[in-house]
DNA sequence: GTTATGACCCAAA
DNA sequence: GTTTGGGCCATAA
């Protein structure tokens, strides 16, 4: 096996991810070894299956808003799972990383 | 093999 | 607060 496909180590890196926390795409790809592949985040968890098992709604921007994704009405699923997980938005309808944002290694 | 697009990030104005 | 420009690389055609 190649043992080498980024897209399953973001995947990876996005299940670890516990309820009621988020992550930045940034985060996600500085973990995946790649500090400059954000965006590949977003492609990756664009062509995700549905049902592969991946918080992607987890997953936020360095802002702590929804990301800008195309089409879609997934901007407001996002945000009342995240809702149901626990976290809480801003006034200005971001994420407060400083208190949501997961931590690894410390937790 | 190539081309085009993109659920991003950062810096500067 | 917004807009513009540059960079990075995976996914789809």
């Amino acid at each position: 096996m190649t043992g080498n496909d980024p897209a399953l180590k973001i995947t990876s890196l996005i299940k670890k991810i516990p309820r009621g926390r988020v992550a930045t795409y940034g985060q996600i790809a500085t973990l995946a070894n790649r500090p400059r592949n954000s965006r590949q985040v977003g492609a990756v968890l664009k062509s995700l299956p549905a049902g592969s098992g991946v918080p992607w709604h987890r997953v936020v921007n360095s802002h702590g808003r929804i990301s800008d994704r195309s089409h879609s009405a997934s901007e407001g699923l996002q945000r009342c799972l995240l809702e149901s997980e626990g976290v809480e938005l801003n006034e200005t309808g971001r994420i407060d990383l400083n208190v949501f944002q997961w931590r690894p290694r410390r937790r």
